[in-house]
DNA sequence: GAATTCACTTGCAATTTGCAAGTAATAATA
DNA sequence: TATTATTACTTGCAAATTGCAAGTGAATTC
């Protein structure tokens, strides 16, 4: 039984945002997918945040019905659902960076310390570098190492 | 009776950010008040999106807490409060810009279209134009009209 | 001094969350 | 080939949170 409450209380851009993806988990499932490469139920379950199960699916639903994520299968094994990040699911990137730069800035006890670079990166041309991480996750890669 | 639940799941830049702010109401209280100006528990009630009235002290409260907002007693009216943005608060705007950039390219009904000068200036180049508006929300001025 | 405004609080039903425990399909193993 | 594991969920249920409606008490206006 689906729930459809298709109705948005407005088209105000920072409302419209937040109805897309401004949910605690929903984001915490991009962050894993853009900065871990995680792709499966399995994987998002393992976070450390500790998603509930049904929580889990349901945001995965979500997401793939305002467009952020698609499901494939997985290619050799029937078992595994594959999530994978939509270009308008990309196009959160700078977004999400700019989360990490205000945590970098006011979490004293930050895991940002351990991507001092990126943050840097960031803090230069947030554009810039979105655009590279963009070409990255897209192509499969999640972030790579050379930010870390 | 207050919640005392201040244990953070981690300290990942991204759940830091969503721990403080990233909640459906609270970014909508920046909202109104960097956007629409607006300073009081009676003005924030006004808004379009219908905010409970105990939901929305109970994020005044927590924006509060974590620093974002301040509280003050109105100079004249002593039954008011007016709630402002801290510099932590006001560090937000890039990240508010951000989601208004990703709602005008994906809400085809967005209410940006209201707003496309702001928009360009943030797709040009969001720190730029973000530094003009901290500096005009500081002042108390919320966003002026020449972006409208 | 009575009525109104303001910022809440309280009570309560309805919804959502978070576990724990299934389940059904596929895959790996003996 | 039969059994055991995995995987992606669903279900049930208690606890927490939300969303109304209706107060409450202090300050202000009339």
């Amino acid at each position: 039984m689906k729930k459809e409450k298709n109705k948005l209380r407005s088209h105000c851009p920072v409302n419209f945002g937040l109805e897309a993806f401004g949910d605690r988990w929903a984001l915490l499932i991009l962050r894993d997918i853009i900065f871990r490469g995680k792709r499966t139920y399995g994987e998002f379950l393992k976070s450390e945040e500790g998603f509930a199960t049904n929580i889990l699916a349901s945001r995965l639903d979500h997401l793939i019905k305002v467009g952020i994520l698609k499901r494939e299968g997985h290619e050799t094994d029937g078992r595994k659902d594959i999530f994978s990040i939509t270009e308008k699911g990309l196009d959160l990137i700078p977004l999400i960076f700019e989360i990490v730069l205000w945590s970098a800035k006011y979490d004293t006890d930050s895991e940002a310390k351990r991507i001092v670079r990126l943050v840097e990166l960031i803090r230069d041309d947030n554009r810039k570098i979105s655009r590279k991480v963009i070409e990255q996750v897209r192509r499969g890669e999640a972030i790579v190492a050379e930010y870390l």
